[in-house]
DNA sequence: TAGTATTTTCTAATTTAGTGATAAGATTTT
DNA sequence: AAAATCTTATCACTAAATTAGAAAATACTA
């Protein structure tokens, strides 16, 4: 038996649907099927009755479903609980220096409330940076315990978790006449002026000048401008004195004269050579409990 | 965090010491170390003091190791209440006739006490058939529902699942010249008279034979009597009248006068070519969430 | 300084869980 | 009826996690 089990139980008996309880939980019909197989299996008893689908899509508990529902309840509610009051117990007064960059904000809120969640008694102390690459500096001389950045990562004393995998998209102005072709590809791009984030940091950036070559263009001689944060950038696109590249997963919500646009290849295909993934990172010699269970949480979203 | 953790995180706790944990868990240390430590940083935060070994192999509990063991228990206790109660419930008045034949006698009363200690409250018929092959046969016209025997199984629509594994060992009486010896090979036996199981049902015991003549001689000439049950071949072989082989797990704890010994290979390993396995079987189509159980309880021991 | 006891780390092998596609059972629609 | 639909179970494949065993690391003992 194990905990998943239960909450694919409990997810079960309280949808008395298959299929509508995967959804919820976040797996496929059939991996949900086989776990409360298995859970049957364990047990010795049916917990569902499934009548051969006699009737319409009729999924009942079981009478040893019944009572072992109230169990399965209680186990996860005192998982919970034991883990809480271990963490309240152990971690009274610790501090975690989180390291956080400009971009990516939708992101850090969600990561600063799932922390918070979790290690409610924690001292959580945000440390703004202005770039990723000063949050990896930060982490190896110390200043913070654990921060966001992108991969990938060039020092080997840092060990990272991807958060958020996304690929290259195109920063356009609404009116550009780019903005409603449906398939955009990079060879699109030959005649455009481009804005560009400071560069000297990230490796990842270089590897596009790369894939310009292969479409058969130089895009760095069409670069009109280059900035350090995204809020210019958004601004000088906005202006539509150049067009820029960012990663697919950036929110434009607060930017109603942008749009991001998914690029292509040739063939159709989504164009993602180029991976931006956004990660969660430590100094691997700092390792300690509670910065692995942080790093752990990512999963969970 | 699993069950498993859990009850790793107890053994620890209560002997605090990992490797002597790590024998009564039946795990290996270094097992039991890595599960620790998942817990750890799941928690986020040790439950145990190590102390860098500083002082005599010192594992302590921490704070939050102490309060996380009660809840531990409690989580444990759960687990097994919510078992008991569900297959109580679930399995009123279910019967099951198991079926199991002469041989392996210590190794059917550990599996009775396992299935009782288990499903208390179902209602267990033993029926006693008197070789594997009749087990099977019950199995297959559906007189049992599941039930032991030997490996191989021809027919396709019984389901086994391996309890004991053993290889051919020499039955010998301790008078005989060869039960001090240290490496028997089957070359060795080539002129013994030997005492066999009736083996009309029984594919390995043929493959006996087959050995035999690459060992260089035929055996099947110097068979001297069949029998058709253990305790007469037990017998004959202390009177003296030849030797048998048998599966290497049988208890001769009851026969001071007979010994089990291993054959070797020519090169000094162990001669495994003739692999006898002792299974669990059921009928494939039978199979239901009590059938499976039992199934499921050989894998602890 | 070598020897012993103990836990962690590393690696290869096995086992297990997950997915997507498909089957099977039964009802509803055409 | 036949086809479409809905639902759960099963299959085959892939990805991930778990295990044991060897070796490394750490500290105490003689």
């Amino acid at each position: 038996m194990e905990f998943k089990q239960l909450k694919y139980f409990v997810g079960v008996a309280e949808a008395l649907h298959f299929s509508n309880a995967a959804k919820k939980l976040y797996v496929s019909q059939s991996a949900l099927s086989q776990q409360i197989l298995l859970l049957e299996n364990e047990i010795g008893t049916a917990l569902f009755e499934r009548e051969k689908r006699t009737k319409q899509h009729k999924v009942a508990l079981t009478e040893a479903g019944t009572v072992f529902l109230m169990d399965a309840k209680k186990m996860l509610q005192l998982h919970e609980k034991s883990i809480e009051t271990a963490r309240r117990v152990g971690l009274r007064q610790e501090t975690i220096r989180f390291g956080i960059f400009k971009t990516a904000l939708k992101q850090r809120l969600e990561l600063i409330t799932l922390f918070t969640k979790n290690f409610p008694d924690i001292d959580l102390k945000i440390v703004e940076l202005s770039t990723y690459g000063e949050v990896q500096k930060a982490l190896i001389e110390g200043q913070i315990d654990i921060g966001f950045t992108f991969l990938p990562i060039q020092n080997h004393d840092l060990t990272a978790k991807i958060y958020q995998k996304g690929t290259l998209s195109l920063i356009l102005p609404q009116t550009h006449l780019f903005a409603k072709k449906p398939f955009l590809t990079l060879k699109d791009l030959q005649n455009e002026k481009w804005i560009e984030i400071d560069k000297s940091t990230n490796p990842v950036l270089e590897r596009i000048e790369w894939a310009c070559q292969e479409a058969g263009f130089n895009r760095a001689a069409s670069i009109v401008q280059v900035v350090t944060g995204l809020e210019l950038m958004y601004s000088l696109v906005s202006l539509g004195i150049g067009i820029a590249l960012g990663p697919s997963f950036l929110d434009l919500k607060k930017e109603p004269n942008l749009v991001l646009k998914p690029l292509f290849n040739a063939d159709g295909s989504p164009f993602n050579a180029i991976e931006v993934s956004l990660a969660l990172a430590y100094k691997t010699e700092h390792a300690r409990p509670l910065i692995l269970a942080l790093m752990g949480l990512i999963k969970e979203a």
